[in-house]
RNA sequence: GUGGGCGUAGCUCAGCUGGUGGUAGCACCUGGUUGUGGCCCAGGAGGUCGUGGGUUCAAGUCCCAUCGCUCACCCCA
């Protein structure tokens, strides 16, 4: 019985590693640009700033947490209820009125894993707090689309509002009232959904719910004055940075704290999982969570969306790992200590070197080094060291060089160094 | 939680209506080159056919159960 990874959780080889790191610097550097600081935060939180934060009734506190009940503890399944917590706990209102921030690390839920969907994934996560500013839904917006667009990905932009307090319980109301004329059309989901969370029918894909959805009064039509003018200056200062995008009004997210501006990227590329990433403010929140009453927006984006993209769209998703400087093939016993002292030596200098220690023939030692990578190799004999001369091979040129050998071994590397680097 | 598909070598997969598990490809090892990688050629190693039971003279193949993976629903990044 083999041990095996459990359901929904993967490893991530080394081969892939590559293209993670470097969605996280494209991630990093454009955050920084726009002026965040990561925050690194825990993995596990008491199931209640859960429950508080992302809503008692949401599918995911209902049913997807991991939580170790006796302890009340919870593997969070999102970022932003752990980001606020640190932020109230440690005061970081006081330091600067208008916080950014970012943190990137793995999430948990427990869902049926499928494509694009897992129960670790990981999520690059930024949020910004203390402003409620139409200019940073926008700005924030631009730097999701940046960070897509300089990973070379496209996907389109849906945003909505979602009111506030004042005008959103008016709007459900309405909605409400709505719907009950028209159980008939909707599926069986959606009239459970129209008592327990109405919004949600919007949201649903099935036809005749479509249907019947089409004509339901928008949200859009009912937000109060200042949620209006919000709204519409989010719009305008997204024109004016250039980014494209499309108003959805059936837009609904799965997480009670979200106010006003709610936004999705989301594309056809990626099986059932529209969404690569999404976000949206949430006035409330910190308050509710006692901090001060600061209002707040954020964004999440899907790594292994990221990555399945990627690696569909472009053969440049292979990146390469880090090659080695050098790889000693050393032949026989005495050359083998000799090599071992060299490779060490050479490490300690800052190259990347290796040699095998199998005393196999040349030939395998010359593939080894090629497979990975090596950019020179060092051939070492008994013979060379009888004739005090090693043999320095370029793999690409395939020239070699007779490389005189020394007794300290700290001169050979520094000479051995200044070769490598300058052919 | 519900439904579909699939479990054969490290990976990708052939294997028809049951009749000795593949000359398959990639990868790996050795040799062709008594000390020189990628290409080529030759050879080699590698398997409880997911597991357990059943039918049968005979099961990778048919039946039942079970475990696992996967896609989709739900929901979401």
């Amino acid at each position: 019985m083999k041990i095996k990874a459990i359901n929904g959780f993967k490893d991530i080889l080394p081969e892939e590693v590559p293209l993670w790191q470097h969605i996280e610097g494209v991630a990093r550097d454009i955050f920084q640009r726009f002026g965040c600081h990561e925050i690194r935060l825990p993995i596990l939180e008491k199931t209640e700033l859960f429950a508080r934060s992302i809503g008692e009734a949401t599918d995911i506190v209902e049913k997807e947490m991991y939580t170790f009940v006796e302890m009340g503890i919870t593997m969070r399944p999102e970022a932003t209820a752990s980001l606020l917590r640190a932020f109230i706990e440690h005061g970081l209102h006081v330091r600067q009125p208008v916080q950014r921030l970012y943190t990137i690390g793995p999430m948990f839920r427990h869902e049926r894993p499928q494509k694009g969907r897992l129960r670790q994934f990981h999520q690059v996560d930024a949020e910004v707090i203390g402003a409620v500013e139409p200019e940073i839904d926008a700005e924030l917006m631009a730097m999701g689309q940046m960070l897509l667009t300089e990973l070379g990905l496209s996907a389109s932009l849906e945003v909505n509002s979602l009111g506030c307090p004042g005008c959103r319980p008016e709007f459900r109301r309405r909605l409400v009232a709505y719907l009950q004329d028209r159980q008939a059309g909707l599926c069986e989901d959606c009239r459970r959904r129209s008592e327990t969370n109405p919004l949600r029918v919007l949201d649903c894909k099935k036809a005749g719910c479509r249907e019947v959805v089409e004509e339901a009064p928008s949200i859009l039509d009912a937000l109060c004055p200042e949620c209006r003018s919000h709204f519409d200056q989010v719009q305008s200062r997204l024109d004016l940075l250039g980014v494209s995008y499309s108003l959805n009004r059936f837009m609904v997210r799965g997480l009670d704290y979200y106010t006003r501006t709610t936004f999705e990227f989301v594309t056809g590329d990626l099986g059932a999982q529209a969404a690569i990433g999404a976000g949206g403010r949430y006035d409330g929140l910190i308050e509710q969570l006692g901090g001060p009453k600061l209002p707040g927006i954020g964004f999440a984006m899907g790594m292994e969306r990221l990555v399945l993209l990627l690696q569909a769209a472009d053969n440049r998703a292979e990146r390469p790992g880090p090659s080695l400087d050098l790889f000693v093939a050393a032949l026989g016993s005495r050359a083998g200590l000799h090599g071992y002292r060299l490779v060490h030596g050479l490490r300690q200098r800052g190259l990347r070197a290796a040699m095998d220690y199998s005393g196999r023939s040349l030939k395998a030692q010359m593939k080894q080094a090629a497979r990975q990578a090596a950019r020179h190799t060092l051939i070492l004999g008994d013979d060379e060291l009888e004739r005090q001369t090693a043999i320095l091979r370029n793999m690409q040129t395939q020239e070699q060089l007779p490389f005189p050998l020394q007794a300290d071994v700290g001169q050979e590397c520094l000479q051995l160094i200044d070769i490598i680097q300058t052919t």
